[in-house]
DNA sequence: TTTTCAAATGAACGCGCGTTCAGTTAAATA
DNA sequence: TATTTAACTGAACGCGCGTTCATTTGAAAA
């Protein structure tokens, strides 16, 4: 046997990193095997190495694929006037997109020790680019008045985390839906901000 | 060469540990070998079963480990009167005592697919002790009329999310004291629970 | 000092790892 | 249809893995 009947390049690529993806959330990069990985694909172990010159650049690339993703969509959704609306917008757009990828959201926070320090560095920058978003947005909150926030570093980490914590336990169909889960994170992040709740 | 000049096993026992827990959060559990801890500790490898049966319930026992102090500790503190000052000093506790342990807290928080199911549930159950504890005193805040929290399950969760953020990035002798970190997530701590700053 | 016990060595076990590659077969092209 | 190209196999490579164990040696007890 060699290749087989109604194989092709452009499913089996994306598969493997379907596959990948899920495996390495679920049991880690370190522990996750290439030969399991193509086992769930469906290959042998060496036709992997068709779609990734590594292990390691794959999971780079898995991690790299999904900061992009988190920048282009952000990027395409347009900026509200006022300081309040933006920061609200930040709110639903983080708690959509990441709910929507609990898998890449793991692998993404999970695995940066797992890089080797040039990769690191890389998504470091990605991650630091999103955070400097939410950031811009309090400095500019704390400018008009409309927020109270000691630091705005620590509290953009401190909301990112916040929100980001969704991951670890929301699942589609849970006690509440997503539209009221948003409600009460919005809340939260006024709150967090020093705005009164309504 | 068979046992060394001062060996003991109330040195080498807890170093055994120590070590295990630093390489663990460093690398990951399944990226580091027995061999790699045993060469830290400065044994050979096979010398490290006369302190644990595997390495499996070498990483458990440290996790359980790591739960047991946490409650201990928190027990060990006296609870305050009104429940604002209660929401303060679990604020307060969290942070100083995630802080003074980073290690622990990432492997405890990043391990857990890594335990087999019967470790992972105990492990659990520890940790949803720990988290009642602070929806206690959301709760009766709520009943009192202190707090305004729309959902006292998901607020517990945001806020322990957010204080343990705060280990991925605080490092001692960083830009603000732990003092002045302090103040300010107990700021947003009230925010998150429908308080006016102040 | 002699005996007992605790601590550690170092070699060995089978196994699965990431990766390479010559060979085979299906799909695409001419 | 004949040729080229893309997809994949399966075997092989050296290596490090977790774990076991007979043996050696230092520390503690008698």
């Amino acid at each position: 046997m060699a290749r087989k009947t109604g194989s092709h390049g452009d499913i089996t690529g994306p598969k493997v990193r379907e596959v990948a993806l899920h495996l390495i959330a679920r049991h880690g990069f370190a522990a996750v095997s290439m030969r399991q990985i193509a086992a769930d694909v469906g290959v042998q172990a060496g036709a992997l190495y068709r779609y990734t010159p590594d292990k390691q650049t794959l999971l780079f690339e898995l991690m790299r694929d999904h900061m992009d993703a988190l920048l282009a969509a952000r990027a395409a959704r347009g900026e509200a006037r006022n300081v309040l609306d933006r920061l609200d917008d930040f709110t639903r757009f983080h708690i959509r997109f990441h709910s929507e990828r609990p898998d890449a959201v793991f692998v993404s926070y999970m695995e940066l020790r797992n890089l080797t320090p040039d990769n690191f560095t890389k998504l470091e920058g990605l991650r630091r680019t999103y955070e400097d978003q939410l950031e811009a947005i309090l400095k500019d909150g704390v400018a008009a008045g409309v927020f109270a926030v000691r630091d705005t570093k620590i509290t953009t980490l401190a909301i990112i985390a916040m929100l980001t914590g969704l991951t670890t336990w929301y699942r589609d169909g849970g006690r509440l839906p997503l539209d009221e889960i948003e409600r009460i994170y919005i809340d939260m992040v006024h709150g967090a901000v020093g705005m009164a709740q309504g």
